[in-house]
Formats: structure tokens, sequence, C-alpha cells
DNA sequence: TTAACTCATTGACTTAAGTTAAGAAATCAA
DNA sequence: TTGATTTCTTAACTTAAGTCAATGAGTTAA
């Protein structure tokens, strides 16, 4: 499973054997159920995850409806919004499959960072690249409409129309669950 | 004009005053006139800018028509997503108004982080807060209508609309000149 | 096995955004 | 200053998403 870890951080440096053995080390494991809930809304955190397999949604509540905000899946970093932060969560995390997952927290990192200076700086180049992955998805959902976006998630992620329900993949593309029934029976016909 | 980094950094963290003077001496500063093209579609870049004044606006051509990304006002950094990278930027920048930026480049970042850690650690923190800020801002985008995405921004950026023309805000709202003029008579009669 | 519940689909209707086109207003340049 | 250009507004029409309600399919638990 430590394979995983080094694999995914081999993309963006070359991993020294030392630096591959502290991580090894240091790394430990959780896994969930489906169904489990890692972070409620108003609760606190203090855990982040490195998706090994399975399969982590995000999610909050609107008017009584549940708004998905993103799915993370394999070789995926989920790290909540107040991870390491006293002020409570805006959003639940939960586990929609059987999760396996690598988990770390802020003393692990510091000690971690302050040790192996190189893999701060790793996280600092891994944070940018997300920016930049994260604006052009949002890029993306400006400029398509409903159809569109469902088109792309086939496209981009065709394995969430498998692990996820509709309406959970609705509100994530920003739309009602009637209006994803019906695109989908529109683009049937085509 | 040095300050003005400084006290965006010191937000984060304390900066010693080697730090600051280091920062201070460094720094390089460029002013623009409104009109100028900083990176055209195709093109590369090998600068990055933290904005002291001004306007920055982001955009692409779709079906021939201007899409805007996003607007960089004062104390927002902006860095190409092709910034120190072989590829052909997707996007132009172009100043709306005249802009005074702190400009640097790859090899003064390496540079500094090496002779300053503590500023590379810094600089992966504040990526991580622009992370969490970018999965509101697009979480809020996602589960608002039209109407509710503009009066979003009157709240949060009320400044655009006098800095920006329709057609550029419509986009970034994403939506057509047409509809945001409709919206904003909509909103007058209430 | 059935009853209860959740999820997905469908239909009728409402609402608002997209489209196209025209004209008014504002801005810019010769 | 005037003519050209760009930007904004308005109107008529089309299209598709939202809303509400009903039904069917699939799942779960007593």
């Amino acid at each position: 499973m430590e394979k995983q870890i080094i694999e995914y951080l081999s993309k963006y440096t070359v991993i020294t054997k030392e630096l591959e053995n502290a991580i090894t080390e240091s790394a430990f494991f959780k896994s969930y159920k489906k169904g489990h809930v890692l972070l409620k809304e108003g609760g606190f955190s203090n855990e982040c995850y490195f998706i090994l397999e399975g399969c982590i949604r995000s999610y909050f509540l609107k008017d009584g409806e549940e708004k998905t905000i993103e799915f993370y899946t394999e070789e995926q970093v989920v790290t909540p919004a107040n991870y390491a932060k006293s002020i409570p969560s805006q959003y639940y995390l939960e586990c929609i499959e059987d999760t396996i997952v690598n988990v770390s927290n802020p003393g692990l990192e510091k000690e971690m960072f302050k040790k192996y200076p190189q893999l701060e700086s790793l996280s600092r180049i891994i944070a940018e690249v997300i920016i930049t992955k994260h604006q052009e998805t949002f890029t993306k959902f400006k400029t398509s409409n409903p159809e569109e976006r469902y088109l792309y998630m086939l496209k981009t992620r065709p394995d969430l129309m498998q692990r996820a329900s509709q309406y959970q993949i609705a509100s994530y593309l920003g739309i009602k669950p009637e209006s994803l029934s019906r695109i989908r029976k529109r683009l049937m016909k085509k």
C-alpha cells in the first residue's frame, strides 16, 4: 500500500531512498465501511487522508437537500477545510464505498516537514498543481451547460456514474435530479 | 510599496526583520497601462505577479467570445498556469486598469526559497488557503442561480462592477450579457 | 414476504436563460 | 466635433431547467 503513495509523489520529484523509508515507516492506514461518516457539519478535524481505495464524498445541506461538493477517489488527497483549525466544519465527509486511506495529522506532518524539508517543498508544488487543476475545472464548469457538464463528467470520471447515486451526481453537476434524468433520456435518443 | 507585500505575508506568519529586508531588496516592480496584455493564448510565461494596484483579467476565447476566468485585484497573486512550464498558455492576461505589480520569476523564487526555507513553507500554507477559498467559491457558484451569483458578487466584490464592463462580468458569472442586463433590471424593480 | 423507504423516471406546468436582432447610449479616435 | 465602434438595453421567440406531483423500480428491514 505504501507503494501507491511513493508512486504518487514520484510524479512530481525524485524521492530518495531515505525519504521513501521515512514515509513508509511513518505511514499508517485506516479502513472504513461504506456509509461511514468521517466528518460532520459542525465537527472538527485533525486528520487528512490519501485515498488508496474507495470513494469519499463531501457534501452539505442547503434547505434540507444534500449538495455534493466533491467526490474523492484513488490517488486523491482529502484535506478538510478546517483541518488543524479550531473552526467547525461546513460540510460532511462520507465514505460512499468501503474505503482504505493513509491518514496523517498536523503533528506528524510538522515533524516530517522538519525532518525532510524536501517534503514540504513537494507539498507546495502539489498544492500549486491542485490550484491550477481547480481553476481549469471551475472554468470548464462555468462555460458549459448542464448537458455539456454531464458529458464532460462521463469523459473524465466515468467511474463516478457507477460509484455514486444520481441525486448525488446531480448536485455535483449543479442541477436537480429530475434534470439529470431528462438529460440522460435526451442523450439516449441521439 | 514593499510594505504591502510584507503586510500580506504577515497575515500568515511572523516575518523576521532579516526576511523582510531580503524581500524588500529583491522585490522589483513593473507598471502597465490599461489594456496592456501580459500574456497571450499560445504564449509562454516566466513571470508571476503580486498586484499592488490595479486589476488583471484572465480570459480565453470560445467560439469567438471572451470568457472571463478571473479578475485579480490588489493583494492578489497571479500565477499563470504555464508559469515556468514549457507549455503554451490557454488564456490571456490583460490589465483592465493601469496596474502596478511586484514581479517574480522562477529563478528568483528558487533562490529565495533556498536562502529562506521559511518562505517556501509560507508559500505552501498560502497555496493551501487558496485551495480552500477556491473550493468555497466553486461550491457557492454551483449551488446558486445566476441572480444569486450576481448578488453574491455585489456583496463580496462590489468594486468589480465599476472596474469591469458588463460583458466581462457576465461570462465571469457564467451567463450572457443580455441575461445580466435583465437580472439587473429585475432587481431594480424590487 | 411484505411493508416501508429510497431512488429514479415521467408528465404538466412555470420560470428564466439563450438566441437573434434592433436600436440606444457611451466611448474612442480621427 | 463628428463619425465609428463598442457596450448596454430591450423585445420576441426558443429552449431547457426548476417545481410539484405521481408512479414505478429497487432495496432494506421487520
